[in-house]
DNA sequence: GAGTGGTCTAGACCACCCC
DNA sequence: GGGTGGTCTAGACCACTCT
């Protein structure tokens, strides 16, 4: 006889809790910097035990979308906490001191994805897009250039106003105007020339050897929001990793 | 009444189980490659249940130190299997395929390690280490020139011909000859030009700009044991980074 | 079928936080 | 003191692997 069906595939309950409680922050029923509700209370809205509920739960705080607080619940991740605020920034100066860097817009325009990164950000070739440009400062010298395309799409009346008038990392803004949280990135990491132009705004010579960080960043289901150049200087800085 | 004592620091008792499986790791007592008592005869070994070495053991999993095989039991990582391999290289062609280069010894000789090298490798200032250089080639191109420092005192007997005979990478290298097995390592990456030496071995200009990857690579208990830089070019290759 | 890791449950108790 | 997450246990059952 043939096999009944060939199990398409196993689906483990907390995998599948995961699933749900994704979906309700996605669905924004809890809220950056909220608590979402006690274990106890989940494991009875969905008819699980406590014990799948954490396995859930664990799962989510690993990818940092949660934060468990020991004796105050549970609380949905959120870039505007201070210690989130730069989460995806590696450049470190050499001393070893955090990085709080200082925000100089140059440029918003409008603008059409190039091939290449209409592709990483999963849009038609050609489709409109938001251009910033802006320098990131460390004590008073400029540190990166920073280009940075998002879907117009997804990010309505994006205005050299809202922009200015925002303090914070740029995850932050995303987060507290357009309700898109960052989870995760990719970068790519080159080496290059400073052309004249980028010289210029880096305040260094032209030819300077600058790290190229290529970034695109995804919210919640692996969906990309955000392409992002960097041009780096690193004398007295560098890219921090670490490899596990 | 005094506190009869304040509780020094809570101490999990998986936790505690972690640092015994970790000593055994040490002490050799399972190799790489070889599968470590099942979960109940460890339960068993240490009086507790299988849910507290279960915790140990993800622990222990999730840092890459040992790997779990569903029905077949849980293994002791090992730098010489296929996918462990050149598991900290994260320099990539742009295509996407993965990257096994070829290794070119350029020099093996003794030297003293400079004042910020020996406090990276937790040496006397001037302790003996051994240098040794190399070119990492993909396609007959060379990609990567590397230093590295070891020392001696870690390292005894290390000849050109032990490490030339020995195929693969250099972390299985030093797991199968010396039994030191790499769990993690610390990057820091900056963009340099290149030296009319350095361009030499790279067959590029002079002044080409190059990714200088510095790295610290660590053992059981974040010893240091391995310092290393690497000047990689990046003409259809980038240095490959996630960020969670 | 026997052995392994993987899931799920239920209940007890501990550490931490805040009222 | 009452709530939260964190630990630990014990037992049942499932999925995978090998023989």
């Amino acid at each position: 006889m043939s096999e009944p069906l060939p199990t398409p595939s196993f689906r483990p309950l907390y995998e599948q809790i995961r699933i749900l409680i994704t979906q309700s922050l996605v669905a924004g029923e809890w809220k950056p910097g909220e608590a979402i509700p006690s274990e106890m209370e989940l494991a009875a809205r969905y008819r699980v035990s406590q014990g799948t509920v954490r396995k859930a739960i664990d799962a989510l705080a690993s990818e940092h979308i949660l934060v468990r607080r020991q004796g105050k619940g549970t609380f949905v991740a959120s870039h505007s906490e201070p210690s989130y605020q730069y989460r995806f920034l590696r450049v470190m100066p050499d001393g070893g001191e955090k990085l709080h860097p200082h925000n100089i817009l140059l440029e918003l325009r409008r603008g059409k994805a190039p091939a290449e990164i209409a592709r990483a950000l999963a849009l038609k070739p050609g489709a409109p897009v938001h251009v910033i440009r802006r320098v990131l400062e460390f004590r008073e010298r400029p540190l990166i250039l920073d280009e940075i395309m998002l879907a117009t799409a997804r990010f309505p009346n994006l205005t050299v106003a809202r922009l200015e008038e925002y303090k914070g990392s740029m995850y932050s803004f995303y987060e507290a105007v357009y309700g898109l949280r960052m989870i995760r990135a990719e970068e790519r990491i080159r080496a290059v020339a400073a052309t004249e132009e980028v010289a210029g705004h880096l305040r260094v010579a032209a030819g300077t050897p600058l790290l190229c960080v290529d970034r695109i960043a995804f919210t919640y289901g692996d969906m990309p929001v955000e392409w992002r150049r960097g041009l780096c200087l690193t004398d007295g800085f560098s890219y921090v990793n670490e490899l596990a």
